[in-house]
DNA sequence: GTCTATAGTGCGATAGAC
DNA sequence: GTCTATCGCACTATAGAC
């Protein structure tokens, strides 16, 4: 057989572990493509560029954070709708997958570039909760505040249970953090 | 005199109206040098990158919210306290400065690299506000919730400032935005 | 200021799956 | 035959090293 099936898969498995080891910068991309029988071109064949070596497949997340606004039953807020989506993405997150994470989100935090696709990828999540939103009906300026705030309270949850000793699911803590977000909001009289 | 002063500034104005001209990508960082009478390895050691040209200088606007966030009186909630940060810094956003604003967002939204790196800064920002409002002594995860709430309010209202046949003033819609946002989660029960 | 490694592109060739 | 994955090669621009 001229290749093996799965390319994709290995690159990212491989990919991830050289980061890991060696660094973002100091890992070619000739290097992964080495490192699993394949050539540079191979490589960029799958992936338009380094460094969404580490990000393809999230599109799995976004569909799961869309179903759940579209679950949602009419009658909710907008809040109430992108927490119950929120809720759903956490499906995602299950705690055997809280050590993988822990080592991406090390590789990433790392380096520079690979924070701003983070929050490229988060931003695009985004705007695509807005227009799910604004399909259900919900008008602007509140479907993008909605959507925004939804990324938010779901990176303050990811970053809580990803951190050293947390034991709550990620659900649990991601309710707790809507609660926060309500509650602050809640307090403020001056507006 | 070997070299005219305000190179930097000649080369982001210069590349502004490059990259709006003929496209971000088709612009090298050579033809910028070349263009106010420079070499390329001036450029970057002016830019750590090619984006960079369109980005530094913001950390003015940084220091503006941070003011707003210490100017701010003791007693207000966090949200509030934040909420004046986003007023202090509007006086960064005359009227005057719409037509600019304008054209180097035009470029920013044409590519992605852009946005990436215009996303990272906001995401800076907020960190630093964050910081800001630990220091006085909000606890987390409020103080990263309002921060990023800020950043969240700061984004939608400028979108608004820029768009199409807009007169009121960015400090006008930045406060239609923050209520918004506080009707918007008040109205949540189920959580 | 010069030199160089690496990222990333464009085009064409080849090999296998169907 | 078509379609798709892979490879080869030449090339440019960025960015960092010297």
């Amino acid at each position: 057989m001229r290749w093996e099936p799965g390319a994709r898969e290995r690159l990212q498995e491989s990919a991830l572990e050289l980061f890991a080891r060696n660094g973002f910068d100091q890992t070619t991309t000739a290097e992964i493509a080495r490192s699993v029988g394949l050539t540079e071109r191979t490589f960029f064949r799958h992936f338009s560029d380094k460094r969404e070596v580490l990000f393809y497949g999230q599109q799995e997340l976004v569909r799961v954070f869309l179903e759940g606004i579209e679950a949602a039953p009419a009658g909710l807020t907008p809040l109430e709708v992108v927490a119950a989506s929120v809720q759903s993405a956490a499906a995602f997150f299950p705690d055997e997958r809280r050590s993988f994470s822990r080592t991406r989100q090390t590789v990433i935090e790392q380096n520079p570039a690979l924070q701003e696709r983070e929050l490229h990828k988060m931003g695009a999540l985004s705007e695509v909760m807005g227009q799910s939103l604004r399909a259900r009906g919900v008008t602007e300026p509140a479907a993008t505040l909605a959507a925004e705030s939804a990324i938010t309270v779901f990176g303050v949850a990811f970053a809580q249970w990803i951190s050293e000793g947390e034991l709550r699911s990620f659900a649990d803590i991601a309710a707790d953090v809507f609660r926060e977000l309500v509650s602050l909001t809640g307090t403020a009289t001056s507006l």
